[in-house]
DNA sequence: TCGACTATTTGTT
DNA sequence: AACAAATAGTCGA
């Protein structure tokens, strides 16, 4: 069953690059790009990643708060990416997802600022312990990037897997939050969770983000 | 290094 | 609805 979503498309340029926000008649965020050279790669990829169990009405025209929300992302970004700790100020819309989607993204936002842990650790921790290639998976697909930091999922070898926004990205992100990548791009086993540690987390931090 | 194996999603019929 | 293809992975030989 398709729930369908009114939504807008909030575009903005800061330092040269471009992000889209996806936003609902709701004020709550479907997606949102990593920054982009383009405005076009930046729509397109907005789109691309959000929840595909939905389907969208795109309209130009949007109120007052609406492009409030989306300056308010925009900026949440662009901040964090100078190395700034920004409060999350919105809300995401969280309702195609499905569950292995949600149970994923849940563990991975629960990843304290300056640790990371492995694809299949966040596999074992939903029990599901083979699944590591699926959370890999879940994680390229990650519609909220940087506010669900997909960036702390590492390969098991401690070298850095992949990233939407590039490894170079990636890299810069895990600096940004203390985490030493050593120049043949491994992280530091001190700065790793293993899934028994990373499950008491989890535990601990619920699910805030993605009850709404 | 290479292959076998994995779970889930997406695209195609 | 069913099937095939593609993965931001992991483990062992």
């Amino acid at each position: 069953m398709k729930t369908v979503a009114q939504c807008f498309v909030y575009v903005s340029k800061i330092d040269g690059k471009w992000i889209a926000v996806i936003i609902d008649e709701n004020e709550r965020i479907v997606s949102l790009s990593l920054p982009k050279g383009s405005e076009g790669e930046a729509v397109y990829e907005a789109k691309r990643v959000a929840v595909a169990n939905v389907s969208y009405k795109f309209r130009s025209e949007m109120d007052p708060s609406t492009r409030r929300v989306g300056r308010e992302v925009v900026e949440f970004i662009n901040s964090y990416i100078k190395g700034d700790k920004p409060k999350i100020t919105f809300k995401l819309n969280v309702e195609g997802l499905t569950k292995f989607m949600n149970k994923v993204l849940a563990i991975v936002s629960s990843i304290p600022r300056g640790f990371v842990t492995c694809y299949g650790c966040v596999a074992e921790v939903i029990e599901n312990p083979y699944a590591c290639r699926a959370v890999g998976r879940a994680l390229a697909m990650n519609p909220w990037p940087i506010i669900i930091p997909c960036h702390r999922v590492v390969k098991s070898d401690l070298t850095l897997g992949g990233y939407r926004g590039g490894l170079d990205m990636k890299r810069e992100l895990l600096r940004i939050e203390g985490v030493a990548v050593t120049l043949a791009g491994r992280v530091l086993p001190a700065h790793f969770l293993e899934a028994r540690r990373l499950r008491e987390l989890s535990r601990d931090a619920g699910e805030k983000l993605l009850t709404s």
